[in-house]
RNA sequence: GGCCUCAUCGUCUAGCCUGGCCUAGGACGUUAGGUUCUCAGCCUAAAGACUCGGGUUCAAAUCCCGAUGGGGCUACCA
């Protein structure tokens, strides 16, 4: 049975990078029907703190990824670590130094083990120092734990990030002289900033909890951190989550570090925003704008449910939905103010907008078919093209020059709100 | 500095293991055009890469060596 682990310290929030470390172990143990393990490293008791774990958790369910049994917390297993280490001591190959306890490392050795992302890898134990596995402290190091608790929690492939390659041959060392067996590994590379360093706070580090702020879909977010170091074949980038559980495999990883791209995030997200089915966008807009404190619980669906379907298409993030809500929903509305010196201050302006209120006001009804037959019969009385008459009301109705096409606004929005917004310019 | 590691369009990648099908494919982004009331979407097209130098071979993006460049580690941090 394949056990794979997932070891965040909870310093800090879940990033990008972390987030993808944890995604290839869990993608690696749904494929092979293994389990998926967490372990919560707060050997740092001055710096961990329970809001950064609830975060972590958070963040993992949010992006699917649900672990099994009960995560292990370190800090609960000191007395473990120290059993560890006495026998190390009394086996002779470790010495106390003050109150720590360092392991001896024996020289003229080499070390190799192979990765399944690397290969062979080689390292001479005149590279390494003694390392200590208990501080003077009473806490247990971090590459020494890391051992103890990857045996005690029987984890055969060990899948961490490109920066703990070096501590690997210290690790190796601690399981040769412990008499354990020594586990897979699998050496992913890490996620690179913009500037081509490591993600850090100050560079790209941005907590998951902030995409699903600023309207990322977990979908999107999970199918497009799948493709940072690895890719399914066949040209394929967009599939559905039990598709990429199926395809993977950690033999297909890259060596090669990976700059985290917004861009392509956005337009991924927008790819599943427009293919989603209408309900489940809209339900999820919904608690979107819920949120953000945008709506309350006596808001009109049904009327939501035909602005999102207009605008589903051309949406980016749930965040885009908020501006698009105001359009329609709220009575005052923001205007682009360079729209507005464009459009509906030509000298024509007031008289083409009064025609066209004049127009609307007295149609029979108010749909976007009608709405559409009385513009270019208007335009054509006009001698004007259907445009001059088109982009003038777009802006004066939703303040911007983009948006849902004018006619289907026109009927979303109702007659009264057209009429009251044409008004203001006429 | 030492050790480890990596190297294909601006970015993510396919191809590399098992040399020839690669005048290097796809996607994002960019640019141009089409559809259209705008934007978005969709469609079409264009520009855009094998880090460099040796070697092996009839043949190298693919194998080998070196250089260069990037990243990591070098803590009683994790």
């Amino acid at each position: 049975m394949i056990r794979v682990r997932f070891a965040p310290s909870p310093t800090g929030y879940l990033h990008i990078g972390s987030a993808r470390t944890a995604l290839f172990n869990w993608l690696y143990a749904r494929h092979n029907k293994g389990k998926f393990l967490l372990r919560i490293e707060d050997t740092d008791r001055l710096r961990s703190k329970e809001e950064y774990l609830d975060e972590i958790l958070g963040s993992l369910k949010w992006l699917f990824m649900n672990w099994d049994e009960d995560p292990t917390f370190q800090s609960r297993r000191f007395d473990l670590y120290k059993r560890y280490a006495e026998d190390l001591l009394k086996k002779g190959l470790a010495y106390m130094e003050g109150e720590a306890i360092i392991f001896k490392v024996e020289k003229d050795l080499t070390v190799s083990f192979d990765d399944m992302i690397h290969g062979k890898i080689e390292v001479s134990t005149n590279e390494l120092k003694d390392q200590v596995l208990m501080k003077s402290d009473g806490t247990p190091t971090y590459n020494f734990a890391c051992v103890i608790d990857d045996v005690e929690m029987k984890i055969t492939h060990i899948i961490r990030g490109d920066d703990h390659i070096s501590n690997t041959p210290k690790q190796i060392l601690l399981y040769r002289a412990l008499g354990l067996a020594i586990p897979n590994f699998a050496h992913m590379p890490l996620i690179l900033s913009k500037d081509g360093g490591r993600l850090s706070k100050r560079h790209g580090a941005t907590s998951i909890f902030e995409y699903k702020r600023e309207g990322f879909l977990p979908e999107a977010l999970v199918n497009y951190l799948s493709l940072m170091g690895w890719a399914p074949g066949e040209d394929r980038e967009i599939l559905p989550l039990d598709e990429i559980i199926k395809l993977f495999d950690i033999k297909d990883v890259n060596k090669t570090g990976a700059t985290f791209d917004m861009d392509k995030l956005s337009w991924m997200n927008g790819q599943y925003i427009k293919d989603m089915d209408l309900a489940d966008i809209v339900s999820r807009s919904e608690i979107f704008l819920k949120g953000n404190g945008i709506i309350d619980d006596k808001f009109d669906e049904a009327r939501w449910s035909d602005i999102v379907k207009a605008y589903k298409e051309r949406a980016r993030t749930l965040e885009d939905f908020i501006g698009i809500y105001k359009i329609f929903f709220h009575d005052a509305i923001e205007y682009d103010e360079a729209a507005v010196e464009k459009y509906l201050k030509k000298s024509n302006s007031k008289d083409i907008l009064n025609r066209c209120r004049v127009v609307l006001k007295s149609a029979s009804s108010f749909n976007k078919a009608s709405i559409e037959e009385a513009y270019r019969k208007l335009a054509d009385d006009m001698k004007l093209k259907a445009a001059e008459l088109i982009h003038p009301t777009r802006v004066a109705i939703s303040g911007k020059t983009v948006g849902a096409g004018l006619f289907d606004m026109m009927e979303l929005l109702g007659r009264d709100k057209v009429l009251k917004r044409l008004e203001r310019f006429c």
